[in-house]
DNA sequence: CGGGGTTCCTGGCCGC
DNA sequence: TGCGGCCAGGAACCCC
């Protein structure tokens, strides 16, 4: 049975869809133990392999992120962690058999016969398997900032964080030191709500006040609505996200701001395409 | 050690 | 209709 390709969901995972993809697949291996695996050969995918044998005894997400807990289900041997990167188009499925598809990357035999699958056509994701918590090989994940709803977080800290750098604000965002999880949609989407340009390369205190707070109103609504899925493509669950339709400003170039009526612009910014209301994020 | 530039990939889309 | 060319996008990687 061959699941046709375009019924796999296709998100730009940012920490809405990854923990969307957290919380579906903790009811469903955790406690599983993998007993054979397969992986593409390259750098970024043949880690997979090295689960082999393990147990996964939970499923952490540090922004974008998935933090597969593996143990040998005693305690016994030091614990790993197999560490899932989406990149832009992988996807973690479970799945009752391999399907015969050219973007399967890896794949994990479970005890019970069903298999995890991860499947990524731009090969963009990658996957580790570390000891717990030993993150030097991936040094986004290393240096992260913190979690956006981590009560730690505050205006000053994020302020504090964001004046560590003279980058531009967004660049900033997108570099996960000030804060984890961000991408370029819910930088665009959190800078014009804050109204804050995102070529700005100081942001005070009252502004990052409201920055943060727009970063965790963006998430917190994208997660509610089960992240945002650019194309229509649907699990066979229906589960896919509808986020996108609540966008306001990323992907909306040239289109009126929602807030105040002026085009939207949109320009590469430090290579990243950018968008944001030339009227209300004024610098 | 911060940060700028480059690279990895391939489907989708545009123009002819 | 076919095809070349271009583009998106996160983060590793290289180098200053």
């Amino acid at each position: 049975m061959l699941p046709p390709a375009a019924r796999y969901v296709d998100t730009m995972p940012e920490l809405p869809e990854v923990e969307t993809v957290r919380r579906q697949l903790e009811p469903l291996i955790v406690g599983a133990r993998i007993v054979e695996s397969e992986a593409h050969p390259s750098a970024k995918f043949s880690q997979a392999t090295l689960a082999t044998g393990y147990r996964v005894e939970g499923i952490d997400r540090r922004g974008k992120y998935l933090l597969i807990g593996l143990g040998d289900g005693m305690a016994m041997a030091p614990s790993m962690e197999l560490i899932v990167h989406l990149g832009m188009t992988g996807g973690v499925h479970v799945v009752d058999s391999i399907p015969d598809d050219p973007y399967l990357r890896a794949w994990w035999s479970l005890k019970d016969g069903r298999f995890i699958m991860f499947r990524d056509v731009r090969r963009f994701g990658r996957l580790a398997v570390v000891p717990t918590g030993e993150y030097s090989s991936l040094p986004t994940l290393h240096a992260l900032g913190p979690e956006p709803f981590d009560p730690a977080l505050d205006g000053r800290s994020f302020h504090a964080a964001l004046a560590r750098s003279r980058r531009h604000v967004k660049t900033s965002l997108l570099s996960q030191r000030p804060v984890a999880g961000v991408g370029n949609i819910y930088a665009d989407e959190a800078l014009w709500r804050s109204r804050i340009n995102p070529a700005a390369r100081r942001v005070g205190p009252d502004r990052s006040e409201r920055l943060l707070a727009a970063i965790r109103e963006v998430l917190s609504e994208a997660l509610a609505n089960n992240g945002t899925t650019l194309r229509d493509y649907r699990t066979p669950a229906g589960d896919s996200g509808n986020n996108q339709e609540f966008l306001d400003c990323y992907g909306r170039g040239g289109q009126p701001c929602r807030s105040c009526g002026s085009t939207l612009s949109t320009r590469q910014l430090d290579q990243r395409t950018t968008t944001w209301c030339p009227t209300c994020q004024v610098r």
